[in-house]
DNA sequence: CTTGCCCACTCGTCCGCACAAGTCACCGAG
DNA sequence: CTCGGTGACTTGTGCGGACGAGTGGGCAAG
């Protein structure tokens, strides 16, 4: 027996309709055919129709104009294909290479601001490179609050092979829900300027990484010189 | 009479149950009433019910499970809000201060290539700049290859009141589809150092904006000086 | 105790029908 | 000619009913 699955109806309409706009039979600006028409070609309700149409308009292959009918809106791409220093930034297997040093120390003011803790109160700062080839392509610097780093290893300088979010996730079951990012363009401080061996401008990234709740699980920093990067970034306008 | 307009009831409840969401009546986690309940409880029909879950479902509102129950996933918050520095500047509103010069000259290399023309082709440079206060907080190229200003205002040194985007739509009914954006840090050149009164990193933006069929419209290169901007971007991960 | 079945409950999909409301072409009255 | 009405066509919303399928607890047989 092949038992398979055939997929939902509205499903295959949609797949049909996707299609047809990909083949060029349904041109951007084209009318589709209309709820009854579709009704009669595929031999569905009207419901089955309009729910895939709707999706389809909700995933913005179409527009819906009510009373004119439904046409064709020509943008299949969606969301969007961002780079995002700090998701990988905390992803980025570690090797022993990468750590410059890690350290328990006073949380600088604008940690301790983004951390919603006092000024002075310690925490763990864990320094590290990226490397390409021979120049040091990034600085980065996590601070994670010590109730966080308590019972892992992001406090030890050893390499976190699977990455720091790896490690969260499997020694305390903390899962990053997003991350709040801030850009801006700014001269390498001095210990940047000489892991990156230049002080000309940077790109720092400030980013939050937060928990399901909103709790920051950590802080970090980026300076990506900006001669050797370049975030490039693609949206749909209105 | 009054002849107010009521929202759909699907629309009703889903704005219930998003407000009960963000009150905490139903928190992470929490199972919601089932659609049985739910009907009783609006006094409407499972469809609309249904409607309602799905489309808070597609928004991210919540998780169903097939044979459980439908959940409260507790992220209200939708796709992402970016500032797009290379949106803005199309649709800035312009005046007479904002204009420093606007001339026609053969494209720089990088303009160029972005454009897909050869490196001399005449294009019209349009030179701006944002002000705030006294400082100059921004220093904008806007690049038109020469068939796109033709007719058009764009390589006139008046003010366009309404913008950019608005120019091209309203004069030659072309319209911006999507955005490409290239990020960096760099120092200033020596023009935009001398309009920006400083020479510390800025914030370069490269951006090309399209029409619905890919064509460039124009590139636009700003220059955002690094302790006057910030650019934040949230996002979820996974 | 363990196993397997049954059943109540959940969501997933689909149908036919009904009425409201927006759009547009046509046509006749003025 | 212009204006307004009419009707065919479109999408928007809503209902009730039906069946399928996944989940989990209770219960009886082993």
């Amino acid at each position: 027996m092949s038992m398979d699955f055939a997929p939902p109806k509205y499903a295959q309409v949609m797949t049909a309709i996707q299609q047809r706009i990909r083949d060029g039979e349904y041109a951007p600006g084209d009318m589709l055919p209309s709820e009854t028409q579709l009704v009669r070609e595929f031999g569905v309700g009207r419901t089955t129709v309009v729910r895939a149409l709707q999706t389809l308009a909700m995933q913005g292959w179409i527009e819906r104009e009510h009373g004119r009918g439904s046409f064709v809106k020509g943008r299949p791409e969606s969301p969007a294909e961002r780079v995002r220093p700090g998701l990988s930034t905390a992803e980025h297997p570690e090797n022993a290479e990468n750590i410059v040093s890690v350290a328990r120390v006073p949380a600088p003011r604008h940690v301790a601001k983004l951390m919603g803790v006092d000024e002075r109160t310690p925490v763990i700062a864990r320094h590290r490179v990226i490397r390409q080839g021979d120049r040091v392509s990034a600085a980065e610097t996590l601070w994670f609050p010590l109730e966080i780093a308590l019972g892992t290893d992001l406090d030890k300088p050893a390499p976190l092979r699977h990455g720091v979010r790896q490690h969260l996730q499997a020694v305390k079951h903390l899962r990053i829900d997003h991350v709040t990012e801030r850009l801006t363009a700014r001269k390498p401080t001095k210990e940047e300027a000489e892991l990156l061996g230049s002080s000309s401008p940077v790109l720092g990234v400030l980013a939050t990484v937060h928990d399901p709740a909103g709790s920051v699980l950590l802080v970090l920093s980026v300076a990506l010189p900006g001669d050797l990067h370049e975030l490039e970034d693609v949206y749909q306008v209105s």
